[in-house]
DNA sequence: GGGATCGTCAACCGTTCGGTTGAATATGCC
DNA sequence: GGCATATTCAACCGAACGGTTGACGATCCC
């Protein structure tokens, strides 16, 4: 639900995004902290922020006049399954990667009479 | 270079691409064969497979008229490498992941200065 | 209350994306 | 040669993307 597959690969397919995760990796941050490195408008990066809370990549807190941001690693859980079905880069739960094509193909077939 | 994340993660965004690479998991197959099961355009499936192909996630060789389409799975071994430094799903190359982060902050760097 | 800070909203802009259709280009086969 | 098959090309379309700017709503603090 909150991590399928396309909006998860769609965020990380964006460099600005996937430095973002990188610097939540060594601890949460402010919207304002993670926009400073970047040459980019802070409208810019909230929107940016946005598309990774969609995709249940980090969660957001209020907390007085701060949002602090943090990174949800389990978010990629489902995905990085998904891609190590493919390669066999190193030892795989292929059953785990076999429901999940199940699931997803399910998932795209009802999407088609589902468009709400 | 031919694998770099934004290309390999804005691929693995659609699912429609998912799907073709999924199939190809069984068997090579022939662009016609690819786009049967779609109920799309012969031109659109084509279109998908050059931006899977531009990504490195199969590859094409003409062999007659038609067109074989195999899986390159290695593509997906950096982008893998990447997501796994995220969670600790399972035992992972730390340091693999480290270089990465580095190489793609240099990358992201000489960009800036550097559109063709 | 009032000013500064934090963050989002809304409107806009140019580009890319995912699809269509119709024409064009190989190639295989009789 | 000539027709069928396999695939791509080119032009087009609407929607989504990534960014900007300016106004706005909260919150902190004096």
């Amino acid at each position: 639900m909150t991590s399928d597959l396309d909006s998860v690969f769609a965020a990380l397919a964006d460099p600005t995004r996937r430095q973002i995760l990188a610097m939540l990796l060594e601890d949460d941050m402010a919207v304002t902290d993670v926009a400073e490195p970047f040459g980019m408008s802070l409208a810019a990066i909230s929107k940016h922020l946005v598309v990774l809370s969609r995709a249940g990549l980090i969660s957001q807190e209020k907390r007085g006049r701060v949002k602090w941001c943090k990174l949800e690693p389990d978010a990629l859980r489902d995905a990085s399954i998904w891609m190590q079905g493919f390669g066999q880069f190193e030892a795989i739960n292929l059953d785990a990667f076999e429901r999940f094509l199940e699931r997803e193909e399910i998932a795209g077939r009802t999407e088609v009479g589902d468009q709400s």
